[in-house]
DNA sequence: CAATTTATTGCAAATTTGTCGCAATTTGTG
DNA sequence: CACAAATTGCGACAAATTTGCAATAAATTG
């Protein structure tokens, strides 16, 4: 069986969830795609996952930490987490919705870990995210 | 006049948008205070503005920067940017809930000011939420 | 500053998004 | 395979957001 699925089969049973169908088809929706909203999810699923289920799944997931939730200008956009994914943060543009990843910058990462640790905090993760205009709408 | 109106008005002018009534009551209506849901907003301009032009106005002011969303929990709110206010980034503890707030920070704004400037993206505003545990919960 | 053009607004209606209860399936378990 | 528990699909709703269009306000022109 395919690694990824088994990493989602171990999270969901942590936390006393099965591995059902539908999970399958929704996890599958988002590996290896950029963020998507969730009306995109919702088509992705179409005659495979009603609508109704996909939010209860997409609720689920978040909860458990295996989906990541990004506002993107108006709408939000989903994505697998860091568990699934490489580490990463995005810029997102105000105009026309899209979203860049950024690379991964250690010098970032450091300067965090460094405020953290000056408040005496204990970071176990964290999100960023930059908005702007991109290169085609400034 | 008020330097945060001109400072308004010299933003919307930049973008070809003119500074009118209903714009000025949606923009007072965030001043000076914690982000806002939609909702509040609307609220906040009712009988002065209506619905449908806080939609309208709120998504203009987003595409030009003067306002930012932010997520929090599974709403979004809403804020004036970093142009209108100084910002600041938070810790948040998974335990008991505690908010710290960091102190500006020289180092980590020009690296992602550098990170923007890499991806030829204008940078209108920017979120980060540093999550795990405090001093006390560790 | 009156006349004209252009952009913005309010209003009502339509569409989209997200929730809920409940009966029918599916899934984990032994 | 059978049973108990969890999950799903299917309307039907409720809330949030968008749209078309006529009325109004703001900018522009002569």
């Amino acid at each position: 069986m395919s690694e990824p699925l088994d990493q989602l089969k171990d999270v969901l049973k942590q936390h006393k969830q099965s591995l059902t169908r539908s999970r399958k088809i929704i996890f599958a929706a988002l590996q290896d795609k950029e963020p998507q909203t969730m009306h995109e999810v919702i088509v992705a699923c179409q005659g495979e996952v009603d609508r109704a289920s996909v939010y209860r799944t997409v609720a689920l997931f978040e909860q458990i930490g295996i989906i990541q939730r990004l506002q993107i200008g108006f709408k939000y956009k989903l994505e697998l987490s860091d568990v699934f994914h490489h580490h990463h943060h995005h810029l997102t543009c105000n105009k026309c919705g899209k979203t860049i990843k950024l690379p991964e910058d250690d010098q970032l990462e450091k300067r965090l870990d460094a405020l953290a640790k000056s408040q005496n905090f204990k970071m176990q993760g964290h999100q960023l995210e930059i908005q702007g205009r991109c290169e085609n709408c400034s």
